[in-house]
DNA sequence: CTGGGGACGGGGCCC
DNA sequence: GGGGCCCCGTCCCCA
């Protein structure tokens, strides 16, 4: 019996030992898997990040040549607070001005329409690509830019002689700077950037990494909040207008009335988007290779509407260079950089758009918004808009759309899908479905809107206006369609079977 | 069924 | 006459 305890005793020993031995065994191989697999996803994303820079330098590298080839070094390629050509504004000296349209009914002659430098700030800045002379060209390209989230830094891409400053002066009488200047703007992480040039600075602070709230930032710069500004960055391009909140002589449009019901403020969705787009060069054609960016921001509106403030910087690139991007440098999860890339490829298969198009830009600004607003949780929802756009833009070149009938009449192509327009203000307009520049703001609420006649649609929800009564019941409507639609109802027509 | 916004085409006016 | 600008109407969609 005795025997036979010890028998077992021992036959457990040894069973432990063998288990013990086989778990170590196991844990061994886990290990060095995992290592291996380590050292492959390491090794992995090295290369991905050499990859990614080989491109961006052949993209540099392309731009150049294209430049070269295209023009001489001597055309000016930066043309920063640039007017805007159209009547919704213009910029006079570095100062937004507006000028009230002849027949735009958006802007009432009884409102105290104020246009006045805002503050606050941007989580733009300004890339610069400086491209000199053909001797820079190739292998001595310098490459500047912030990896990190370095606060403070300013991040511009400068190729050729070093100490140049980045931004091109706005003087008008440096029509033909001596070199080839590129400046686009580009959202990214860092938290602060301030841009320097001989007139100017631009503050730019990053919204996500700035823990003060909108209202602080924008009263520590003398400036009240407002209503929608907690989503929208604030851009100056002034140093000189920074802290001008109160009224200027030059940008004040007041009309005498009050109801301010509504102005005209050049804005856009910040959270998805910084430029927006105005100009081409050979519309006939569709060919957007030269553009504007134009850098929207919002300045300040008191809650009573009756102070606005519209800034706005503008940021021209011409040419045929093509935007760099730093997919790196990208502030997204890989699932968003997946689809830019998706999208960069996209577009760049679509003849018909530019692969110079602002969505360079827009990819690297949309995502990475940190603003908690309305518009900024529309972001994925905008580009996800783009993206299928461009795809049913390819199923129009395909199938005969309105690139490939009447190209005589809808000459203006939407560089984003290829839609085909009548007239230039169509296709910017149409454009802002794609940027999501809302360039018309109502005072009484948050509420932005692309068209103006949307804002004076929706300004009889707050005036109570509801000019459309059903003549056989009482009921009244604010939009026209809506009585149709009630009318319906009368004549027993459902509106689901 | 209504309220309200997005998008777009048509048409008038002006240059 | 053509093009640009602007307004309006309409359809569609969603809440």
């Amino acid at each position: 019996m005795a025997n036979c305890m010890v028998f077992h005793t021992q036959i457990a020993s040894i069973m432990e030992v063998l288990a013990n031995a086989a778990v170590a065994d196991i844990c061994k191989l886990v290990d060095d898997d995992y290592a291996v697999f380590r050292l492959e996803m390491t090794q992995s994303q090295k290369e991905n990040r050499a990859l990614r820079r080989k491109l961006q330098l052949l993209e540099l590298k392309v731009a150049r040549e294209r430049v070269l080839a295209s023009r001489p070094s001597s055309v000016k390629i930066l043309d920063r607070h640039r007017g805007m050509a159209r009547g919704e504004g213009h910029l006079t000296g570095g100062h937004r001005s507006f000028v009230k349209p002849a027949r735009h009914n958006t802007w009432r002659d009884d409102q105290p329409n104020t246009v006045d430098e805002g503050s606050g700030t941007s989580t733009q800045h300004v890339i610069v690509i400086e491209s000199v002379d053909a001797e820079d060209a190739g292998p001595g390209v310098k490459l500047e830019r912030s990896e990190g989230e370095d606060p403070g830094q300013s991040t511009d891409i400068q190729t050729g002689a070093a100490g140049v400053l980045p931004v091109a002066t706005e003087d008008p009488t440096t029509t033909t700077p001596p070199r080839t200047r590129r400046s686009f703007t580009e959202v990214s992480g860092t938290p602060n950037a301030v841009l320097k040039s001989d007139t100017e600075t631009l503050t730019v602070a990053h919204r996500g990494s700035d823990n003060r709230s909108d209202a602080e930032r924008l009263g520590s710069l003398g400036c009240p909040p407002a209503p929608s500004s907690e989503d929208l960055p604030v851009f100056h391009q002034s140093l000189k207008t920074v802290n001008s909140c109160g009224n200027t002589d030059g940008d004040t449009l007041d009309t005498g009335g009050d109801d301010p019901s509504c102005f005209y403020a050049t804005e856009m969705d910040p959270g998805n988007i910084s430029v927006g787009l105005e100009t081409q060069t050979d519309l006939s054609r569709g060919d957007w290779n030269r553009y504007s960016s134009s850098v929207y921001s919002e300045g300040c509106l008191d809650k009573k509407g009756e102070v606005i403030a519209v800034d706005k910087v503008t940021v021209k690139v011409e040419g045929d260079t093509p935007l760099t991007w730093n997919a790196d440098e990208t502030h997204l999860g890989e699932g968003h950089s997946q689809d830019f890339l998706d999208y960069r490829d996209s577009l760049e298969t679509n003849p018909n758009v530019s692969s110079h198009s602002p969505l360079h830009t827009l990819r690297d600004c949309a995502p990475v918004s940190t603003s908690k607003g309305p518009y900024d949780s529309r972001s994925r929802v905008l580009f996800d808009q783009v993206l299928n756009s461009n795809d049913r833009a390819r199923a129009q070149a395909q199938g005969g759309g309105a690139t490939s009938g009447n190209s005589k009449e809808k000459r203006f192509l939407c560089m984003f899908c290829n839609k085909g327009f009548s007239c230039l203000q169509k296709v910017e307009i149409h454009q802002r479905v794609h940027t999501g520049v809302k360039p018309f703001s109502c005072t009484q609420c948050d509420m932005r809107f692309a068209e103006a006649g949307s804002l004076k649609r929706h300004q009889r929800v707050h005036t109570g206006e509801k000019p459309y009564s059903c003549p056989q019941c009482h009921m009244r409507f604010t939009q026209a369609g809506s009585l149709k639609r009630h009318l319906k109802v009368h004549v027993g027509e459902r509106l689901f079977a």
